[in-house]
DNA sequence: CAGATAATTAGACGAATGTCGAAATAACTT
DNA sequence: AAGTTATTTCGACATTCGTCTAATTATCTG
């Protein structure tokens, strides 16, 4: 879990994740929302794909990247382990 | 905001975090949870404060420590902005 | 005021991070 | 096989980060 926190301290990251949240998208696509060259970005992906935020696959000539949903939840899960019980009231049905 | 997820992407910080989740500690108190010199725990509280996650008051010789519960969530907030609607189902019923 | 206790600030240091340019890989196309 | 396109890996570099020891500040108490 340690590894998925310092994924997304990244602004750059959270960016992909967001970017990913309407899709999957290919490096380059990625890349076109940033002003960071193809280096720095396969960077930052391979630290998403470290943590297990994103998943990569091939398609030709291209990579295509999409979310994990799995690991977005559990970092959810992590989050809201650190907000006192009360606060955290978005599911008005609490016993 | 960005501050914020620096702030939570060290352990060592989410500890103290969880640790204030059941009730306001002094820095002596923080600090028997964790095996660190004292002015490296302050270092920890101090980006805690200047993120906003927590907050200081004095009381005599010693200094007391809070979460202030509104960043947390605005924290939480920006978690679920960074996963997929239908993924998010804490919530049974959204419109 | 002098001493004790609580905690911080200052300064140093190695490790980790974000970025880049250059070189390498992978897969397709001709 | 050679060229093109997409993307990564390598190596370097400045900056930020987490930690420590030493020194300082703040508050209380005899």
């Amino acid at each position: 879990m340690n590894e998925v926190f310092k994924a997304i301290a990244d602004s750059n990251r959270r960016k992909i994740l967001k970017l990913l949240n309407d899709g999957e998208l290919n490096a380059g696509e990625i890349g076109q929302s940033f002003e960071l060259t193809p280096p720095t970005l396969s960077h930052h992906l391979s630290i998403l794909k470290a943590a297990d935020l994103i998943r990569q696959r091939r398609e030709g000539t291209q990579l295509i990247y999409s979310l994990n949903t799995t690991v977005m939840q559990d970092l959810a899960a992590a989050v809201f382990d650190l907000i006192p019980a009360q606060t955290t009231d978005l599911t008005t049905e609490n016993p």
